[in-house]
DNA sequence: ACGTTTCCATACGTACGAGTATGGTAAATG
DNA sequence: CATTTACCATACTCGTACGTATGGAAACGT
């Protein structure tokens, strides 16, 4: 039994954990429609009998892969949070957070044109205000009332989410270029008061 | 051929533009997947042979009824530019706009979430720059220098897409409640700067 | 060594939606 | 009045993707 899980290393046979990474790998890239399990399979290098083994049906390895994703998301929050003391440096590095983490990130943002699929939507929705209540904390940190602390924390996600969609549209400078950064400033300036 | 014209209102025939109306409103209501030529056939009360008589296809009928929405929602854009000449109430109406235009707010809200599909991305494309060139050119009344009034723009624009984005996951006040209303005002009082 | 899991291949069955072929009926036209 | 044209119904084909049935081969237990 010891000697079985060290040789997972080896791709002599895939576990159910490698279906849905692959899966999220694939949502990232394009999109959750695109996960069909015949092309999965192949991507895999098997057939879709491999599939049928780890797994009842489609709707169950999506439903996997996307509590791996939410576990895996929530523990980056969470040590974002304790990491970081200062809350405006918090704020600013959670609006950075879209150039680390790439995968993470992008079946975020792939998952996000797919918020009318049932199995995505109710993901979405905790994702959603996990984030905004810790954005929320770190106003009220900076030193505003609750009220105001909601909204702005409301106003903030509402931009990154809206920043996502043009980015999925192209419209948004690299992340790499100067315009970028220069629009990130301003970002942060209208949104983050000074001391 | 004159009478024929006049003969519309009577529901003996079915036209082009009688197809991309329920088109446009069946994608507000259900998303741009949901438009299936027979389901939509028995929408309209006749078979798919009607269907296939006035277009070619169904990406045919999906790009008339977009190009139909989008001269009607550029036409609102630019009647609402010569309406209203104070840059700060153009701005403000410019998010109250959710409110009112319910079916073409809706369709756009719908198509948001569709955005990979190759023949929305485009329009979204093209919507999104009129709108917010439309939007930079209010800040830049309003006395921003142009970079800056780019800058506020895409963070404005941002901050609507966004808050669609909640809308659709319903992690938003209602629109008729005074929490939306101080939700609002917040928001205008952070991107809109007084005089 | 022998049977039992584990993992996968192959071949099917099935559902759905797009598109086609063809025919029918009422209105317009001459 | 006869015939064309506009509009629609019915009955197919076809491609795609899910899911099932069944069998084979390697690894493991005993």
């Amino acid at each position: 039994m010891t000697q079985s899980i060290a040789k997972k290393k080896e791709r002599s046979t895939l576990s159910a954990g490698d279906w849905e990474q692959q899966a999220l790998i694939l949502i990232a890239e394009k999109g959750i429609r695109a996960v069909a399990v015949e092309s999965l399979a192949r991507r895999m290098g098997v057939t879709k009998g491999s599939f049928y083994w780890h797994f009842n049906n489609r709707e169950s390895l999506l439903e996997q892969s996307l509590i791996r994703w939410e576990k895996h998301d929530a523990t980056n929050l969470q040590t974002s949070l304790s990491a970081i003391e200062d809350p405006r440096e918090r704020l600013r590095s959670f609006f950075r957070r879209t150039g680390r983490e790439k995968l993470t990130h992008n079946v975020y943002s792939s998952l996000c044109t797919a918020s009318d699929h049932p199995q995505v939507e109710p993901l979405l929705e905790r994702v959603a205000e996990r984030r905004m209540k810790h954005i929320e904390k770190a106003f009220e940190e900076i030193g505003f009332d609750p009220k105001e602390a909601s909204h702005r924390a409301r106003l903030t996600y509402s931009a990154y989410l809206g920043f996502l969609q043009l980015q999925q549209q192209h419209q948004t400078p690299s992340l790499s270029s100067e315009e970028f950064e220069a629009y990130m400033t301003h970002v942060i300036a209208t949104l983050i008061p000074e001391k």
